[in-house]
RNA sequence: GUCUCCAUCGUCUAGGGGUCUAGGACACCGGGUUUUCAUCCCGGCAACAGGGGUUCGAAUCCCCUUGGAGAUGCCA
């Protein structure tokens, strides 16, 4: 069977972090296998999925390399289908209507009765008993038992479940008496509809049935199904509703693999039988850990800035991000971590991904950019900042050959784009000034007047170079009688304003004498 | 509440019973540079959540506790 795996996102105008690791995992395994990528638009929710919000997600997508193998299937398009499922599992008696409201077209899907035949990983686990509590009365109709079970408190909870859950039910009261056996009443309930209402129900007794599955990463997975309930497949307005939609396009797709995150584990219990009864084999799943936020939990709002988008914006490089995010959750199993897409497709397999959630290190992520940033060629290096560059509003008509050098000389430091705001005392004189580490570094008297005396020196001095600016400064050392090297800080708040920054004596040379001598005639005083 | 998962340095991870006094990377600290820096090189700090088993031997297997996440929608 070849592999098919598909990235199946709701187009809403930004692309999560956490989505565009699932579309990259599902590209390497599609890779490295030599199967198909596949790309579905779930594009129901016609409010959000505008033709806007669709070009961000291709755009996304181009951007990473993510390319996909077939025409992407549009969900909305896929809705007749969708429909015509939903009819075969009524007639079939897998789904009834809820009769709650009059006009309500909604289609509830049962958990079927006859599990194990119908469901590969339906396992028997024998007999089990579950208190109630006498608060309400237990209800037995083909939609389920509703009761109110007992915490561990012995409190009533109120819950529900669906009739597979309970094979060989019977209910006894609470001196222990037999009052009902489903057995006896299964034809009624499950093809009358007749409904059983149970006043003195203490005890349930049945043997519990479990759905289980093997995930590619997490391994053996199950379900009893005594805490499953029927689902939701046909909404009150006749729409399709997610798991509907998203088995059967599986079908039509022909998917082989679901790779998706952890939130889907238990939707995957409800979704087997879902594929069972539409005569499908379910395909192989493999569910991925949650990537998380600084503070360990998931990204929401406040975070702000889990989006593809933002992190192009802050200049981090496609390349980095994908091989950033293919090792969260995911090693190679040796010490590799820079690695270029052909030895991650290469190296990748499910087996590998982790069972827990990672956190998201900008840091790390910013500190991988760099390596990418500093082996690139220098004129595609000169082009990017420039665009960076000319964002900023000092960064519209510099000179070019100018820029050039700057650029060649900090390629090595730079970790972000967005970071080329940094260089701004390179072009411009009115640059923002880390005041408190200015105040520091140019307070002491004796340091203003080694800087004038320096002033004095290079004013005059013949090649304006690293090598010779570097011997003034000694000499201005030694005869001001500073210790070697201390000078160093408090120059460099003079020439950049900042704490940091590549070597001050190059520095100094690529600014050039004029500027240089000047900032350090501005700064004597 | 109930169900389903998860748990190694601050973070990402290696680890599939002995080779673990637990390896790598980022961050941090120190050195190279008798203290310039965001490059580079070298070094250091730092973890098996807790408790019980199984075993000659456990980070690795089992159980419990604790902590965390997800699900429990006519959201996807």
């Amino acid at each position: 069977m070849s592999v098919r795996v598909r990235f199946a996102p709701s187009p809403t105008g930004q692309v999560h972090i956490g989505n565009i690791r699932a579309a990259i995992f599902n590209w390497l395994f599609a890779r490295h296998e030599g199967g198909n990528f596949l790309l579905r638009i779930e594009d129901t929710d016609l409010q959000r999925s505008t033709p806007e919000a669709i070009a961000v997600l291709l755009e996304v997508m181009r951007w990473l390399e993510l390319d996909f193998d077939e025409e992407p299937l549009y969900q909305s398009s896929q809705r007749q289908k969708h429909l015509e499922a939903a009819e075969k599992l009524r007639e079939q008696g897998h789904a009834y209507g809820d009769d709650k409201e009059a006009d309500s077209q909604a289609l509830v899907f049962r958990i079927p009765w006859e599990a194990e035949k119908l469901c590969e990983g339906v396992k028997n686990l024998g007999p089990v008993q579950m208190k109630l509590h006498p608060e309400r009365p237990l209800q037995i109709s083909h939609k389920g038992l509703q009761f109110a079970g007992l915490s561990k408190k012995g409190a009533p909870v109120h819950d529900s479940a669906c009739l597979a859950g309970f094979k060989d039910l019977q209910v006894r009261d609470a001196e222990g008496r037999i009052i009902f056996t489903l057995q006896e009443h299964l034809d009624e309930v499950l093809r009358e509809g007749r409904q059983f209402m149970l006043e003195n129900a203490a005890e349930l007794h049945f043997t519990r049935r479990s759905i289980s599955y093997v995930d590619q990463v997490k391994g053996e997975m199950s379900k009893p199904l005594d805490s499953m309930r029927d689902l939701v497949i046909l909404r009150s307005d006749g729409s399709p509703v997610f798991h509907l939609a998203n088995v059967v396009d599986d079908i039509t797709q022909r998917v082989s693999h679901i790779i998706r995150g952890d939130d889907h584990v238990e939707n995957t219990f409800r979704h087997l039988f879902l594929f069972a009864c539409l005569d499908a084999k379910p395909p192989v799943y493999a569910h991925l850990p949650m990537i998380v936020n600084a503070s360990g939990k998931p990204y929401s709002k406040r975070d702000g800035d889990a989006f593809v988008g933002d992190f192009r914006n802050k200049g981090f490089l496609p390349q980095a991000l994908f091989n950033y995010l293919s090792l969260l959750g995911w090693s190679p199993g040796d010490d590799r971590e820079k690695m270029s897409r052909d030895e991650l497709v290469e190296a990748f397999s499910l087996q590998r991904c982790l069972r827990s959630s990672a956190q998201m290190d900008q840091v790390k992520l910013a500190a991988l950019n760099g390596l990418y940033i500093a082996e690139m060629e220098l004129s595609e290096f000169i082009a990017q900042c420039r665009e960076f560059v000319q964002r900023l509003p000092w960064g519209k008509d510099l000179d070019e050959d100018y820029f050039r050098r700057v650029c060649a000389f900090m390629q090595s430091r730079l970790k972000r784009f967005a970071d080329v705001e940094q260089w701004q005392y390179f072009f411009v004189e009115d640059y923002v000034k880390d005041e408190k580490f200015c105040q520091k570094q140019l307070s002491d008297e004796n340091t203003l007047k080694a800087l004038s005396l320096l002033h004095d020196k290079l004013a005059v001095l013949n090649e304006f170079t690293a090598e010779h600016i570097e011997a003034c400064i000694h000499e201005v050392t030694s005869e001001a009688d500073i210790r070697q090297g201390r000078l160093n800080q408090p120059i460099r708040a003079a020439i950049t304003g900042i704490s940091t920054g590549a070597g001050i004596y190059e520095t100094m040379e690529l600014l050039g004498a004029e500027r240089s001598i000047k900032r350090l005639k501005l700064s004597g005083k």
